[in-house]
DNA sequence: CAAGAAATTGAAAATGGTTTTCATAATCTA
DNA sequence: TAGATTATGAAAACCATTTTCAATTTCTTG
């Protein structure tokens, strides 16, 4: 289903109101690179939208991670970043501690062995974090 | 070797000092249970040791990780959590969202897929971050 | 369409874990 | 043991995030 559909029927079924800001942030967000700041978004969006505020953008990325368009990854840094949820499957990270590179993989091997794992603690997986830091080819090799 | 000592080598060879204190933050650290945030850790000493104070807790923290004797870990919530450097290898970790309980495990296929990962994006890989959340058996039970 | 109730916004302040500052104390070299 | 250097503890600073609050916007009702 659309993403921006999914996001407005959310808001409908909370009894939240559709505005202006937090239609301009979600399109802005999906239509963008992944892995945004609140920052780096803020800082995008007020090109066009100067009058919107940093707090209007941090909460409507939260709420847009509580509708399940978006997603709130936490990579070594300090601020949390927010990625579009996609149809495909999950993904983890390759994050570059050089230079910020963020590379994305898919190991359905992993996933199997994840299961495996919570299956022998009896454990209930919600969600998982799973990033490998280092440094990619370019940076590795100066 | 002995983690004492490597921090002890550590410590001369960056031309630091062997306080007290470090030392008596060192042993509380190694001989308790695993995972300790800094203010876990200085409320623990403070009872022993009442004039310690939070920031030599965590400079020494900081420290122990710099020396290889801890490692630092980001469990979702706010603060940093310091759990000792152990000679088997690495592990990673399930995470109870409800209660808190943390389980180890360890599952050397998922290392060979890391690497194989890595190779395949010609990426050096110094660390990784591996956690599934969700809910432990007597939690989901509930 | 207009009015009122309820939610949202933006700016500024508050929060809270972490980090830094700085005067005093402890360590260590010679 | 003195002098140089690092460490400590209390308090302040930092800074991403979250909250507050008065003004604005949305949306339901009549
Ligand atoms: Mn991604
Ligand atoms: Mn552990
Ligand atoms: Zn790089
Ligand atoms: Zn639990």
């Amino acid at each position: 289903m659309d993403r921006v559909k999914i996001f407005s029927d959310y808001i409908v079924q909370k009894g939240l109101k559709t505005t202006n800001q937090r239609m301009v942030i979600l399109k802005t967000f999906l239509s963008s690179r992944s892995h945004y700041s609140t920052e780096e978004l803020y800082l995008k969006l007020r090109k066009k939208h100067p009058k919107i505020g940093y707090a209007t953008v941090h909460r409507t990325l939260k709420l847009l991670a509580e509708s399940g368009v978006a997603i709130e990854q936490h990579f070594g840094d300090r601020h949390a970043r927010f990625e579009p949820v996609r149809a495909n499957r999950h993904h983890d990270h390759l994050v570059c501690v050089e230079c910020g590179l963020i590379i994305e993989f898919e190991e359905p091997n992993i996933r199997e062995l994840q299961l495996q794992v919570a299956a022998e603690h009896h454990f209930k997986i919600n969600n998982h974090r799973h990033e490998l830091y280092g440094l990619c080819s370019r940076c590795a090799a100066k």
